[in-house]
DNA sequence: TGCTAACCGAGACGGTACGTCCCGTCTTGCG
DNA sequence: CGCAAGACGGGACGTACCGTCTCGGTTAGCA
């Protein structure tokens, strides 16, 4: 994930793989101890056993690597078939609920997504690495669905597109503003309540 | 807004009134021109034409002060009876919208919950100055809707608030997540699609 | 000696005369343990008991401090009336290379002096603070073998002060060069030898 | 000049040879450009087009490899014959402070000497490759003024090397400080004042 | 002619110091 | 006692060089 100018030459030392992991496993250990605000680059370089000038070398900065930490929870969430519409997104929820409520996780994502409101190659970075990848699941569980009979298929693929955008940000707002928001713990019961409130939208549409 | 202890000495030079509406005003002037974390107390202080001291005396810190001079920035939301449930939650996401997309608002919002998530009291001022004080739109539009027959009355009270804690949820982190994470613009035909897909859960239910 | 603008507002917290001292004893110190180019300036702030910060808001950089911290050792340099023009200054070389011999000048004077090839606010601040003020020392045993007798009444002030100048860089050259440079020591006998030469010339002028 | 192990082994490609006038002369040039304290070694190695690698290889530091570039100016001093012993010390005097003059010389000589005193080895190294060969400048205008029967001739060789020594030390002493300390012109009238004043000395010895 | 050892360029590595910025606190003198 | 001003001790920043260490590739001289 760290940046490199994509015509690589070939000469000189090659940089160490091993440190890469070693960075990130640093920044996730850090963010966990300090959160974000109090999580210095020269803190990560010393736990990661690694010069502050090898991190600079591979990430722009604070965001950047945060970012590229982060970004490999999310890729946990798995959609495992449980029989129904609603039985697949309760679990969803909870599965994303628990990486939220994992202190790398809580204080990391909120705090590059405020950043990159002022900084767009920082959203796209997050974008790509963090938020699209996780589409998967809303189109993976919409096609299940349609195989199950629970919902029709869509013919029009624009206006699919815009209800997988939608229901997207619904599920991972609405989850998002509970956990960190109202800091009111996303249970089953809240996971139920809320599915029951989505399929009905869902169905009724 | 600003602190100050209960027991108030009468004694010696009063605080200066203007200059809290001087330091709020100098926060999100900066907060537009330089965003969230590159914000500092000095740079408001001078702004405002005041000494950080007396920055200090008032706020605990960065944190505090942006919530206060942000906070207010929310209370401009208003529910106008707009004759259904369906435009009137149309109405409210528009507004919302309207808000998150003041730089101010954008860089600043989300900054303070990330942050919160390590500091319990500057959650608490959060939810007592911002999120709690918007839930009023949530019972408001729920009562107008029940007075015109759109859903039914609750009998328990404490589902009724559970019902209403979802709901908002629900309407601001699909805002939220739409403006702030996918980027993409929260328009009236964004607004029309979300409020079916809501108004048909509630309905569902 | 630290830097101020010359129209020294009134206002605000005066600065520390006590860090000034602190700070110029830390600077001897580190030249005697570290020399010129292993000081470092965070280093002398930690010793002086003082944050880098205070230490960069009175001096330009470690070359302005080094003049300051040096130029008083120069000001011990004393002419007592000897009896003879010789013997006045045999006494002041030795003088002199008693100062050369401590580390902190030894290591500092040509330091600062090479810098000052490629930085003339510098080179100005070594002659106010360090060279033209010993110039005194030519003028007073000049003055003195006057009364003597020893040598003659020059009536052309233009010549008198550019013979100071040359006896100056003479006599400073000469020591300096056999201390430095030569590495040998400034002994008596030296001191006797080199003093016949310069009597000698000065006399068959 | 750079360095090599005495016991040479054979075999493997040899060293560039035209690497090392290569580095000597980008040395030169960076030295005039940057001064002493802002020549870096990796930027000498890409003005040379060389690697970092080969120029430690063969010098130990900065010191080490300034002292070699600049030795060769003075080797540019010459004694002719201009008929006198005054005219003979009053040619090599502008000679000296023409090499003085250079950029190159004037910052790099100084800083050399500066760092000598407090590193045995290179205040060697400074003394055999630029000091003692210059001594012969001062034996050959002795031997040639005593030629002429202007200075007597001395029968005790330790005196005359001690009188040797004392010359060299202030003329070169007081051309230095002339023109680095003081930063005054060494031009044909001082030379001549000079002149004047130390063969005074050596003939009422 | 093919081996092989030392050379070469490039550039990443762990470090140290830099000079700057901002923090939150602490004097000042004035109102 | 509040206030503007600004110095204070402290900590992190991002950069520049240090001197060392791989890399892949070159260039002799000896076999």
């Amino acid at each position: 994930m760290p940046s490199r100018l994509p015509s690589a030459p070939r000469t000189g030392r090659p940089r160490s793989a091993a440190a890469d992991a070693a960075i990130l496993e640093a920044t996730r250990a850090a963010l966990v101890e300090l959160g974000w605000s109090k999580l210095t680059l020269g803190d990560v370089a010393s736990r990661a056993g690694v010069a502050k000038t090898t991190l600079y070398r591979r990430w722009a900065g604070k965001n950047e690597l945060v970012v590229d930490a982060v970004a490999v929870l999310f890729d946990e969430l798995e959609l495992p078939d449980r029989g129904s519409l609603a039985a697949d997104i309760e679990g969803v929820v909870l599965q994303f609920a628990a990486i939220l409520d994992r202190p790398e996780a809580k204080t990391a994502l909120m705090a590059v997504v405020a950043e990159s409101t002022r900084d767009e190659p920082l959203r796209e970075r997050i974008r790509t690495s963090i938020v699209e990848r996780q589409k998967r699941l809303v189109l993976e569980g919409r096609s299940r669905a349609q195989a199950r009979g629970e919902l029709p298929l869509e013919k029009d693929p624009t206006a699919a597109a815009r209800t997988a955008d939608l229901i997207f940000d619904v599920v991972a707002g609405a989850v998002v503003h509970r956990a960190l928001v109202s800091a009111q713990p996303v249970d089953e019961e809240w996971a139920a309540r809320f599915t029951r409130l989505l399929v009905g939208g869902l169905a009724g549409d």
